[in-house]
RNA sequence: GGCGCGGUGGCAGAAUGGUGAUGUAGAGGACUGCAAAUCCUCGUAUCCGGGUUCGAUUCCCGGCCGUGCCUCCA
């Protein structure tokens, strides 16, 4: 059986994956918090754990792929008092649009998605164990993670203790017993979000929902966690913590996932995407103006663990990648072909086993498309290949804009201009090209006669 | 300040202790009435300085530059 090799964040080294149970491989992927369009961030991550989703399916026989959504979270609430619009009314939008682009990206839809709201008795069962086990405390209201306790806490992140004390900037709440303790719950204002709990009507702080829905829907350990490099610290560092000392496991990092991989960042004009320099690009508009998949064939362009600076030019660069990996599927389009192979190329799936090297199968996807040997095998190759990075599944007539079908003036042009080429009438022609072109459609002649293709 | 990542052709971007992928842009050519597409050809690319080595873009050390995390963040 091929083997994945993956970067493990908390070891950082490329690693070979072994499955703690090969006949059903447990994924989670740290998704959004609804209170927003998505942005290209939120892309890439999306689109990185997809492709690693269907790269895990292709070798092993059962695959479940959990990334949740965060429907209750500090921004979310400032976000519910700007626009007037009640938190759940928010947050139903927002979770909507993102599967809707994501949809648009070739974003499958995870196996399971939870949402925190919908754990909240699992929340307050991790800090009653941890309360129990000693790892956590109540006081005013908040139940607070002692990372004292916890003598591995940092192993991911790869930070001292000194070095967290060093670096906090964060104003220490007094009633915290150490200065890096982590909020695991807190109280709720009446208007404000909340449940009751055995510490008073509060809600959750940010790390527990992911050790609450990981370990809900996937069981401990699981075999790989991952989200955005930025969690690293402290979301990741945080839900190490929850989940290992909840269940006394104090000494093992990887007591409660196996594997951690981080996806770089994607930047904008070299810089991180941030309001204060307004340079936040969403997937909501960037769809407006591009095909999703030339944005998901951007996001693949790089590889995963490596920034990604994403321009329109860019993009815009992978739609012409795109237009002719279409037109050879289209010049192929009269070949028959069996149903595509599980396994594409074995160098094509070398490379998405090396820790997904994307760029490497792009390029092995673009010779493949070149070297034409065998046109069935091409063909049926160039689909398995394009599958698996969520890529060229589309009509190639109608991604290439062939599909003019109705427009009767366009038709009626074309037959004009065969009749005026047919009598050399090349003046004739040509104006009939820049009549086309205004309607929107270039011609192009070929042995088959002249085809409007739509700009 | 602490920790990390990176600097490869115009641009994007892999790989590698010994002929440096792939794409895109550009140039030339074939084909075409002209185009488009396609095909062929082309380009003095590994930040700087040391070290290890028969040999370094690759490993080590030191610079310089860029960028990220340390605070909400994918």
């Amino acid at each position: 059986m091929p083997k994945l090799r993956l970067y493990n964040s908390l070891t950082r080294k490329k690693e070979e994956f072994t499955p703690l149970d090969p006949s059903h491989v447990r994924v989670y992927a740290c998704g959004p918090t609804v209170y927003n369009y998505a942005h290209i961030g939120n892309a890439r991550m999306a689109v990185v754990f997809d492709l690693l989703a269907n790269v895990l399916r292709s070798i092993y026989p059962k695959v479940t792929y959990v990334s949740n959504i965060t429907d209750v979270d500090d921004k979310i609430m400032v976000a519910a008092k700007e626009s007037g619009e009640a938190i759940d009314v928010i947050t139903r939008k927002f979770e909507k649009i993102y599967n809707e682009d994501m949809a648009a990206l070739g974003v499958a839809k995870p196996d399971v998605q939870p949402r925190a709201t919908e754990h909240i008795p699992e929340m307050i069962a991790l800090c009653e164990a941890l309360i129990k086990r000693g790892h956590a405390y109540e006081a005013e209201g908040n139940v607070l993670f002692n990372v004292p306790s916890f003598a591995a806490y940092g192993g991911l992140s790869g930070r001292s203790r000194d070095e967290q004390i060093a670096g906090a900037r964060v104003d220490v709440a007094p009633y915290k017993k150490d200065p890096a303790d982590f909020v695991l719950w807190k109280p709720s204002a009446a208007d404000q979000p909340g449940w009751d709990s055995p510490w008073g009507f509060g809600r959750p702080g940010w790390h527990i929902e992911c050790s609450a829905m990981a370990e809900k829907h996937l069981g401990l350990p699981f075999d790989i966690h991952g989200g955005g490099a930025d969690l690293k610290f402290p979301h990741h560092e945080n839900e190490i913590a929850q989940s290992c000392c909840a269940h006394g496991k104090d000494d093992d990092l990887s007591a409660f996932a196996k594997m951690w991989v981080h996806n770089g960042f994607v930047t904008v004009g070299g810089e991180k995407m941030s309001k204060s320099l307004g340079n936040f690009l969403l997937v909501h508009d960037l769809i407006e103006e591009f095909p999703g998949e030339a944005l998901r064939l951007t996001l693949l362009s790089a590889h995963y663990r490596q920034p990604l600076d994403l321009t329109k030019e860019k993009i815009a660069e992978s739609k012409r990648i795109l237009d002719r990996l279409y037109r050879t599927l289209y010049d192929l389009r009269d070949v028959q072909i069996s149903k595509s192979p599980a396994v594409a190329d074995i160098e094509f799936q070398e490379a998405l086993l090396d820790d997904l090297n994307t760029p490497q199968a792009i390029a092995v996807l673009n010779q493949i498309s070149s070297a034409s040997a065998n046109d069935a095998e091409e063909k049926k190759t160039l689909l398995a290949a394009g599958g698996m990075l969520g890529l060229l599944q589309q009509n190639p007539a109608k991604w290439l804009g062939y599909d003019v079908s109705g427009d009767n003036d366009v038709e009626k042009l074309l037959a004009e201009r065969t009749e005026a080429k047919a009598a050399k009438n090349f003046k004739r022609a040509d104006e009939i090209r820049d009549e086309v072109k205004a309607l929107g459609f270039t011609i192009e002649d070929t042995p088959e006669g002249p085809k409007a293709r739509k700009i």
